[in-house]
DNA sequence: CTGCAAAAAGAATCGCGGTTCTGCTTGTGG
DNA sequence: CCACAAGCAGAACCGCGATTCTTTTTGCAG
């Protein structure tokens, strides 16, 4: 089978929707043109449309590659032995917030309001991220706070929900600062 | 001067940003076509284009109508003579939230990200907001718990932003449930 | 009532941008 | 090394949607 080796075809596949999220980043999701993409990422039309299907399929990919990478980082905490203090957790959470990825975060969120399959990706990385948080204070609460395992879950919930809160509102504050960096010519 | 009376063009022009608003909560901002707004309104094409320079300034104009609404009503909380404490005041914010209006919202967050004018729109009605729900704790703090004035307002700083991230991130979840209903034929 | 400029309707225009198509080029498995 | 399918470049196509233009209607001042 004459055709790219898969790890060629998976870091094609990243350096576009690494560009793509740069593009996005600045222009926004709908005014970003296939042609902005091409050029930012130094491929062409057709080479695009070789590895997805449309547009919207890119920006979905994007879409995901950018919560997931948000996600996966806060899944290290919740397995850290000695777990953050939810002060301490939110602390650490928004100090790894990238302008960059926020702001496309934050218009994958306008997305998600009547995209379906944006909806899809961006509630269930709440989700995900809600679960993470909570078995992070719970944790917390075991380990630190040396609380009754069956006692910590239930606590753990309005604690979780305000960390999550806190930080979700963080993402767009800092979204909205950063005026969108212009295109280096 | 014939032509028609401030009252009446008022009139004209808030139908025109209220059937917009209904296109953009189920479509978005970007996929809304000024034909949508057309048959949303029953009115024309050439009429908007009286009412509204173009497209973007109707935009505008929405995002403006929509923010400056929620955040007038909470205008009334800060005045009020028996302020509510921050739990109650955030309730009450909560129940305010109209789910069409929370899926534009967020719209304008993406949108703000991008578009400079949206962006101050966003950013001038998010630090209203604040100022506001800062006043409505610090009269909390002064004529229910009794603190120093002096002291209150700079207590309320904290807790005004937890309610304000809180409320922020309560928009966000509205926005992401309620899966944009379909036009009426 | 009357006239007239503004407003409304709806057709026509025009460009942009997603997608597709046509050949070259290159990587890969044998 | 070879051969050939897949990649890639870039031109061409095509439709949609913002804006504009033309014509008809309408509200307001006198």
């Amino acid at each position: 089978m004459p055709r790219l080796t898969d790890a060629r075809k998976e870091l094609r596949r990243a350096q576009i929707t690494e560009a793509a999220v740069r593009c996005f980043s600045r222009n926004g999701l709908e005014r970003t043109s296939i042609a902005d993409i091409t050029a930012e990422s130094g491929l062409s039309t057709g080479s695009i449309y070789a590895h997805y299907r449309n547009k919207a399929d890119l920006v979905q990919a994007s879409a995901h590659a950018v919560l997931a990478k948000r996600a996966e980082a806060l899944g290290a905490y919740a397995r850290s032995d000695t777990p953050p203090d939810p002060d301490e957790l939110l602390a650490r959470l928004i100090a790894g917030i990238d302008p960059v990825e926020a702001r496309v975060g934050v218009q994958t969120w306008g997305e998600a309001t009547n995209n379906p399959a944006i909806h899809d990706i961006v509630v269930a990385t709440i989700d995900g991220m809600r679960a993470m948080v909570h078995d992070s204070v719970t944790a917390w609460l075991v380990k630190v706070e040396h609380v009754e395992p069956a006692e910590a879950a239930e606590r753990a919930d309005p604690i979780a929900h305000r960390v999550q809160s806190l930080y979700l509102a963080h993402l767009l504050y800092t979204a909205l600062q950063s005026p969108a960096e212009e295109t280096a010519s």
